[in-house]
DNA sequence: GTCTATATTTGGATAGAC
DNA sequence: GTCTATCCAAATATAGAC
């Protein structure tokens, strides 16, 4: 006769070590760079020989993807935990420091994010889906300043985007880059914004 | 006795098989990504084998750098080719022009420009040496058109250089962002420019 | 669930004959 | 200047004992 248990004392422990793994596996690349990332050195991190990382994970790859998909998920979380504002264009300014600040907080989860940069690495549709919910979103809120075409839009992202890769890869770490932030999305919203959708000041 | 002759056949040997490689290693990166870069697999696009290369480079890093170096010429001898303008903004929207079709005609070139994603491969301070001196011909450009400060320096940087990136990473070899480079340059000058330096339209 | 042992591949680089 | 012969190291991954 088999009895319902209400916990699963095994998956639990299952889960905690792959958790462990995942966190060593982070410490490793922003270390020694996502590059770095091996079954062996990974395998020394949390004590175990690089073979038996393999219970908790199909591949190199899957360690990958699944780093991939939490840092998804956690921009995601940070964006949609904003706060709201009365003034849709004051909300936008929030968003770009927001994600700049993720961007500019640890460069390597930036560059497993927004770089191609591992060989081989492709991430799997089911971690990919935030990326295209956080855009989605973000098309909205632009949608709410009155600013709809397509093009303008593109814009917005190339102009943010632009300013954490420049940070990113010439002066990791520092600001000088992201405190432009401000300033090009007032330079922004004068250009693109609609008249009849602006405030008076 | 030796004879002093005016041509050295063999430095000239020499220096054409140099060439030979860098172009198969081109070939190479192109067809296969810049980390597919392998001794072996050089060595048999140019009919040798991977041993035989180091008689022309020190290292597998020294092709790479050879490779940062020419690109890096061939950019700066892109813009400084550029025809004179009489209005300088109309200067700076031909130079972004040509950066962007520069970055975009070939992504491999790109990233091994501007992204630092191979391991361990860190340019050499004389490959190096032309793309400051871009960097410089451009804050000149950009001055003559009476922009001086160094946030407005960096803001039109950040701008381009956010174009190319958002075009290689997410549409490579089309021109989503790239046809956004006019109207944002427009959009720069109308913030950034003082007043007194605008022409009367 | 972790181990030992091992297969397999790949890649950078050197020594020395020709 | 190109080759053969090697070396060495690192890395992914599998099989099977315990």
């Amino acid at each position: 006769m088999s009895v319902t248990l209400t916990r699963d004392r095994r998956a639990e422990r299952y889960a905690a070590t792959r958790r462990e793994i995942l966190d060593a596996a982070w410490e490793l690349v922003r270390a020694e760079g996502l590059a770095a990332l091996a079954m062996r050195n990974l395998g020394a991190r949390v004590g175990m020989r690089a073979q038996s990382l393999y219970v908790y994970f199909p591949s190199k790859y899957a360690i990958y993807d699944a780093m991939f998909g939490e840092s998804n998920v956690e921009l995601l979380r940070h964006i949609t935990a904003l706060p709201p504002t009365a003034d849709p264009v004051e909300g936008m300014r929030l968003r770009s420091k927001t994600f700049l600040d993720f961007c500019v907080e640890d460069p390597v989860r930036y560059q497993l994010l927004f770089q191609r940069t591992i060989p081989g690495f492709e991430p799997s549709p089911e971690t990919y889906e935030p990326a295209l919910r956080l855009l989605e979103e973000s098309r909205a809120a632009l949608r709410a300043c009155g600013i709809t075409s397509a093009r303008a839009f593109d814009a917005w992202i190339a102009l943010t985007a632009g300013l954490a890769a420049q940070q990113n890869s010439n002066e990791p770490g520092g600001d000088r880059w992201v405190r432009l932030a401000a300033e090009l999305s007032d330079m922004y919203f004068e250009h693109y914004r609609p008249a009849t959708s602006r405030r008076e000041t």
